[in-house]
DNA sequence: GTGGTCTAGACCACA
DNA sequence: GTGGTCTAGACCACA
């Protein structure tokens, strides 16, 4: 994983680790790293892992079994839903860059058929 | 015009500019506001507005008339690219976001319709 | 190190900071002085300093490891291009002059000849 | 005339002017465009203007007859021991570049011969 | 200790 | 009044 300098890492980490719940590389229930094998695979300071289950925490999206670790919560459908507002936000901060630059939101969805690959003519036939 | 806590002050403002710029609102050739006014209009350190300046001066989005102040590019045809690459960029982050979150392109596609607010279907009747 | 004070500082900076990297003194991997030290052996604003390696860092002959400090880049090819390019801009625009001055290229290679202390006979020999 | 936003206008002047009297443009004796007539085809301050020529005048390369305007200095061989001398300096600066970047000297003359076509094989023959 | 951002404000060139 | 450079120094993130 490498890091872009203009965000910091905590954040970085977080989102990455979001995402990995989502898609269900981190399974609901499933068991995360702990805080230094996750920081000596990010090559970064503990104390950021840290922030970063902090972070997740407090989004419920994952907690803490005392002696046991860290887990992802076992509530699917809370993961389900956190999902879709993840996404949500996502495309409707899309659509604010689009709109504020002028763009309307047809050619937007347009550029966004094309980069999944045509994914939705198919869909259509 | 407020800022987010977690972006710098400069890149929030040059990415105001950028698309008032591709929007039209400051349309090419145009005279931007100069970097005093606009440290006042932003509430902000004129340095700030340099440094927003000469970003997009690199970019070659804007230009420097000696004393008489900034300009937007009076070529046209190069905005239109810029924007073009800018929401490309944007979709393609976007797009990223959404397979690593473990999304389907068709679903996120539809998400952006609806927030588009049926611009789509209406299009297609 | 002087400054001229026909030219800014910081540019002055960055043209001894790049030669010295053309030339090895900085060698391609080494770490450069931090920002602070730097500053103070130039008895400058370590602001300048700031400036000087965002200007090398966009032109790709440094990098920044986080918390650890600038590096010299380590693609030694690349520096080689980047110095070929850089001699190449300043014979030109040595030529340039010349021409503009009236005199013919002949004399100028032989004038920068004699500069060099007659290598280039003993060479041919 | 484009001027560089990174040198002083004046002083990018003066040195087009030295040039156009050293390739003989300006001829010895020649009668220089009065202040305003430079001023307006260089969209520059006259003031600007009155500068440079007080800098060519104290390097004795023109001089103002009272009522009658600027005139290049009558004196041929001057000007040529000036056109030298500066030429010299430019030939020397880019020597001193070129050493400075780690280049020797011969290639530095190879290169200056390639740009100046070639001139200098011609000549051995 | 490392780099990065930002402020407040001086001073310069040019018009 | 326009932009550009530079200083002194604060404050932040990360290690």
């Amino acid at each position: 994983m490498d890091f872009k300098s203009n965000e910091t890492i905590y954040s970085q980490i977080t989102e990455y680790l979001k995402k990995q719940i989502f898609c269900g590389c981190f399974a609901s229930g499933a068991r995360l790293p702990a805080i230094r094998d996750l920081a000596v695979l990010c090559r970064v300071n503990p104390n950021t892992i840290v922030r970063v289950y902090a972070q997740l925490t407090e989004e419920k999206l994952i907690y803490t079994d005392s002696t046991n670790g860290k887990f992802v919560t076992s509530d699917g459908a809370f993961i389900l839903q956190k999902k879709r507002e993840y996404l949500k936000q996502k495309a409707e901060a899309f659509a604010k860059e689009v709109r504020e630059a002028g763009l309307d939101g047809k050619e937007a969805v347009r550029m966004l058929g094309e980069i999944f690959g045509g994914q939705e003519e198919k869909e259509r036939t």
